[in-house]
DNA sequence: CTAGGTGCAAAAGGTTTGCGGTTAA
DNA sequence: TTAACCGCAAACCTTTTGCACCTAG
């Protein structure tokens, strides 16, 4: 029996004019099984246990496809590579500097606070604060 | 007779023990000079108007220098080359996705807006909008 | 004097592309 | 049937690194 995620991305795919293919299916279940916001690469590694001979350019194309119809977010870090996260609710990112980590943060939207100067057309906002993560706060060496 | 910029410079880098170098200035005033978010490669380009012999690897110090203490910030773009940015008020940046200039966004805090779990320590806000410019609104094609 | 900075060239890291073969619709 | 997709490998672009020489403090 099709689980109900496998039924939404087979509609959202289709809506959008792409195909539902096996390989996309594999990449969106990576990203919905472990929230840690992998790495094309950790992906790739994740989804080559279940599909061996997947290749790094389609772990690119699925994540894209999966990107343009709506179902996972980009996450830009400073000169490393791109983070995955089918979160798609409005939310921000923490980046810790100190281990990697990113972490989801609630806020509200950004829209209201935010001057878009007029004939400007907004069409995705992202927030990111970089720092460190509870943990290598609480690791860190005394004085 | 030392501009005030420069006195300022100096001292900047000289506070965080960093040396001030023909190098730095020159690439600071490149920033200064013309306000349009340029890349490492612009900046190069335009230094070595100034000074011919000098390199990327330089200009890639300079810059790391320049935002090490503080004068300058850097812009992150999906997948693009870092901008780099010399007003330190804060504000957000908009990227247009068409034709790929950046404009400044004022703004007001971002830090009152997002919840940051306890025992986070934030230490750099970033936000980020990217859609179409007025500019190329303008131009777009009816129909 | 010497730690830090410069210039050059080579390498790294992440992502994209070209192409022949495959497959969803 | 056929446009879209896959897998492979090579290319690409931005940034980093290693090293010999130079220079600010």
């Amino acid at each position: 029996m099709r689980t109900s995620w496998e039924q939404k991305l087979d509609q959202t795919l289709t809506k959008v004019g792409l195909r539902s293919t096996s390989q996309r299916q594999i990449v969106y279940s990576v990203l919905l099984d472990v929230r840690d916001h992998p790495t094309a690469e950790t992906v790739f590694l994740r989804a080559k246990q279940a599909v061996p001979e997947i290749s790094m350019a389609t772990v690119y194309n699925c994540l894209d496809a999966l990107v343009k119809c709506g179902l996972v977010t980009q996450v830009n870090i400073h000169r490393a590579a791109t983070r995955f996260c089918p979160n798609m609710q409005e939310h921000g990112h923490f980046y810790c500097d100190e281990c990697g980590k990113v972490f989801d943060i609630s806020m509200a939207s950004p829209a209201g606070m935010i001057n878009i100067p007029s004939g400007f057309e907004p069409l995705q906002y992202e927030v990111s604060i970089s720092g460190r993560c509870a943990d290598c706060r609480d690791w860190e060496i005394p004085g």
